[in-house]
DNA sequence: GTCTATACTGTGATAGAC
DNA sequence: GTCTATCACAGTATAGAC
């Protein structure tokens, strides 16, 4: 029993030094760009010396990795979030959820580079932190095709579009709302396309 | 008279140089990455010992932004060589113009990053590299204009998709051509959303 | 003018003391 | 679990040979 307990506590306090560790690898991030993250910067951030850290993650890509995981379950959890809270016809749903998704990746740039773009040389996800990215997108294509976007092509289209926006957005005008307010007229274009109905399936006839 | 001669062979032989530098230091980051580039590597390809690249380069980054210019101006050069080339119906002409903007993309990833992506904390380039970038897409909006889209956002729309799908290309199927494929029907969709004519404007009328 | 030799600082990583 | 010491190698800069 005490054992136990005492087993409980570390691991918590383990959890929360890893969870210390992280928030200051994403400020440093944020500040210097992802890619100029430096353990001494994290170390001294949380009041370490610099190998210590090796003691809570085996390498720096094992940061970037736990990092990767942590962006995708946020999302994951903003993005279900949005489809409860979406409501009206379909595309005033997909247009939510669009907006959702361009707003989490203009919000954070080294984010999104870790996210959707191969920024670090020689970082490969793990499979662990693949997981929550593999279950927004298939979440995402389901909504859809509930929706009647049944061709998975079309969802990557959409994808793109948005992504496409998000990115022109960070690279050329990073700060503004200048493609942000491109969204509603591409996505308009993207569902006129795939033939996405104004309305919902059967709500002309109650 | 000699004094020039042996001015433009020490030109010649300095520009071949440098030449020589930035062809080992695009390799490098092909092969390694865009932001694992080392000066090291980049010198040991060309023979020299890594301080010698500054008498050539002022700094890494003077090498990036050389890699930049050259890059946009290659980009700069496949671009009319497409436009000239291109014929028929403005959708046509739209789509030949996207196939080589995308094909070029993702024939390169470090390329693409160091042209639309900010990869490489701290680099900016400077305005002389800049500029064939700026030629580039103000002539697309040029052409377009003339084909009848006026609108700016719906061009920088078109570029937004054929970006998103060049980069979820590079992202989760590099070296495939599964976006490829969608680039038609995601063009037929912008196409179709902008009004572009089916027929050129006046190809009713002879 | 261009290169070599060398050195300074900072990086990720490992080994071993406590 | 954290520290000190140390390593190999990065980018950068200067001095001096030729």
């Amino acid at each position: 029993m005490l054992g136990m307990a005492n087993r409980d506590r570390r691991a918590e306090r383990r959890e929360a030094t890893r969870a210390e560790i992280l928030e200051a690898a994403w400020e440093v991030a944020r500040e210097k760009g992802l890619a100029a993250l430096t353990l001494r910067d994290v170390a001294t951030r949380v009041g370490m010396q610099p190998p210590s850290l090796y003691s809570h993650f085996e390498s720096k890509n094992a940061i970037y990795d736990a990092m990767f995981g942590q962006a995708w379950s946020e999302y994951e959890r903003a993005d279900l979030a949005a489809a409860a809270e979406a409501s009206g016809s379909p595309r005033a749903r997909v247009l939510k959820r669009s907006l959702v998704f361009f707003d989490f990746a203009v919000a954070d740039l080294a984010r999104t580079q870790l996210m959707n773009q191969r920024t670090i040389p020689g970082f490969e996800p793990s499979e662990e932190s693949f997981a929550p990215s593999v279950r927004a997108v298939q979440r995402t294509a389901k909504d859809l095709a509930e929706l009647g976007v049944t061709d998975r092509g079309d969802v990557e289209i959409l994808f793109s579009i948005i992504g496409g926006l998000a990115d022109q957005q960070l690279a050329n005008d990073p700060g503004g709302d200048s493609r942000r307010k491109l969204l509603t007229r591409a996505v308009t274009m993207w569902a006129d396309g795939v033939g996405l109905p104004h309305e919902a399936k059967g709500s002309q006839e109650p």
